[in-house]
DNA sequence: GCCAACGTTGGC
DNA sequence: GCCAACGTTGGC
């Protein structure tokens, strides 16, 4: 099992929304090493933890699991979607998608500012300078901090 | 709103 | 293939 770090805005999708959805599927993204991630390494039963960017304080505000590997980017087939691209023929998918599940909402989230002040995850990609990648890989030992770490 | 970091685009 | 210009991300 593996574990991995979305990103998304709150004003666009939010935990809550995920709690509301339950599942949903994770399209939309246009970064070649996320899809890399996307559509060859993140498997059903991996663990995500859900990051809220662009908020105050940005932070982790829980956790959802893999219900569905990558397939085929609906969005990026639909010519009527904004997120359409025209670069990746049905029988040549270019983007990838996944679906995850609601698992919890923390019961408050692991804030940036604190996140930076453990020193077991100063190594954590998220933490890394620059680091911009919305889906991106994390530690089992990562995980176990973080998990520790939340209400 | 600012700006640094980074990815992508496109001219050559 | 290089690299400048440009667009986007995302913290602050």
């Amino acid at each position: 099992m593996a574990y991995w770090l979305f990103k998304s805005e709150p004003g666009v999708y939010s935990i809550a929304d995920l709690a509301r959805d339950k599942t949903t599927a994770w399209e939309g993204v246009r970064n070649y090493q996320a899809r890399n991630f996307l559509r060859d390494a993140i498997k059903p039963g991996d663990l995500v933890l859900f990051y809220h960017s662009n908020a105050a304080p940005p932070g982790i505000a829980g956790l959802a699991k893999v219900v569905r590997g990558g397939y085929p980017d609906p969005s990026a087939l639909d010519p009527t979607h904004e997120a359409y691209d025209a670069a990746g023929a049905p029988a040549a998918p270019v983007w990838y998608a996944v679906d995850i599940r609601h698992v919890r909402t923390f019961g408050a989230p692991l804030g940036l500012p604190e996140l930076k002040k453990v020193k077991a995850l100063a190594k954590m990609a998220l933490l890394q300078k620059g680091s911009r990648l919305s889906v991106q890989p994390v530690t089992g030992a990562e995980f176990a901090v973080i998990e520790k770490l939340a209400t």
